[in-house]
DNA sequence: TGATGTGAACTTTTTCACAGCT
DNA sequence: AGCTGTGAAAAAGTTCACATCA
């Protein structure tokens, strides 16, 4: 099976909701919704773009023309409604609509995320476990009883779910995600360590551990002279309990 | 500029500050490195730029510049040597020299990380483990004791600790990332969801669960018409065992 | 007055296309 | 003949700077 290339044509304007927003906005916009979050908790109820932007780590005008994408909501001279523009961004997110998530591989990895039970942020609930395991069928794992891999298509078609996690062994990994795509999955979140192969219409995000690990030791590599930092420039250490 | 190489190309390997490696390209250094390494475990000796990018889903005019950013060790007409590439790209990435990794938050997660034990793709063996439980301090996870996160700073200097990894919840990141700083650490790979404030010197990757499902999410919500695809176009499928 | 929203400038990244080796 | 390595073009993303409006 071959993979992306989405054949875009000669139609200049094939505008969807709203404005085509770049990937990059996508990933910033979880972040701005995640800090709107918690400000609204401790009481917050307005923020400048300067303020959301410092919090987020992003420059300020980066922050304003991500909310561009996402419409007009703000108050000239005075900033955003904070509640306001958490309903606007989730509904653009598609946070609105719940999302079934099916994780596959009860490993550690697999162990830790089906004992999430809702998932980050709720809104994700884990509907479906999977393993090849046959001891661990029908055992459950954060109250949800495993099932195993090759019912994944009926299991996934029949509790709709929409995003798959896989957490399965570098080579068990392309199979699954066959499977998940014939289940109807259209949306993969990959912890194996390999490039999946998936029709266009799939979209996948991977998380790489290792890929992660080497990007720091570049980074760490091309650091000035010593190989670590010198002796600690201890902090007055505040004790955490 | 840049030193280019005329002569032969055993010019002195010494001269660590190459051509400045864009961002992007370091993550992608990294996963040609594992596609590479797969290929040479299946006997292949040499690939070119069409067949490696194939693999690791990306143009090959992108990958030949990313490698140009290695050093020229192609053969034209021909393509790339797998084992030299190897060799090249983990110096590049530093992976010659280990670097010793701790673990904060031994819950799920913190717990599956431990249990790599070596982590992915060794090269980054785990030394230390920290929570806040008393209960869990001495305690052996994956073969090594944990420590309680007070000790982070002296640990971290003493073993030499070059990668943090934080497992916490959101509430302790930030004082346990300040701790690790205080213990010399200066590349931190953080599993919490909150933006960390560090020096300029501390370089951080944040692997953000919320936020990747919130981006399939989008995806998900702007693609066609029906919520999920309809009914499964059942491949044939394989049985897994 | 003060902060948003956005066109324009700038920077970075990707892709093209082809000269130059093997 | 074929594939690399790279300048140059194109695209994408970021930042500036300011008109605009509550």
């Amino acid at each position: 099976m071959t993979v992306h290339q989405h054949g875009r044509y000669s139609t200049p304007v094939e505008d969807l909701p709203s404005r085509a927003v770049p990937e990059a906005a996508v990933g910033r916009l979880a972040i701005y919704l995640r800090v709107l979050t918690s400000m609204i908790e401790q009481g917050v109820t307005t923020m400048s773009s300067e303020e959301l932007a410092g919090a987020a780590g992003v420059n300020s005008a980066t922050l304003r023309k991500d909310l561009s994408y996402v419409g007009s909501y703000g108050t000239r001279g005075v900033g955003y409604d904070t509640a306001k523009l958490v309903e606007h961004i989730e509904q653009l997110l598609g946070l609105t609509r719940h999302h079934s998530v099916a994780v596959v591989g009860i490993g550690n990895l697999g162990h830790a995320l089906a004992n999430y039970g809702g998932f980050p942020d709720r809104g994700f609930p884990v509907t479906a476990l999977f393993d090849v395991d046959e001891d661990l069928v029908g055992i459950p794992v954060g109250g949800l009883p495993v099932d195993h891999v090759n019912t994944i298509p009926e299991v996934c078609a029949e509790r709709e779910v929409t995003i798959g996690v896989i957490c399965t062994p570098a080579s068990a990994a392309q199979i699954v995600c066959d499977l998940l795509v014939a289940g109807g999955v259209r949306c993969i979140l990959n912890f194996a360590p390999v490039m999946l192969q998936v029709p266009s219409d799939v979209e996948v995000r991977r998380v790489d551990l290792a890929v992660e690990l080497q990007i720091l030791s570049f980074y760490q590599a091309r650091r000035s002279p010593g190989p670590r930092a010198g002796a600690a420039p201890v902090d007055p250490v505040a004790v955490i309990r």
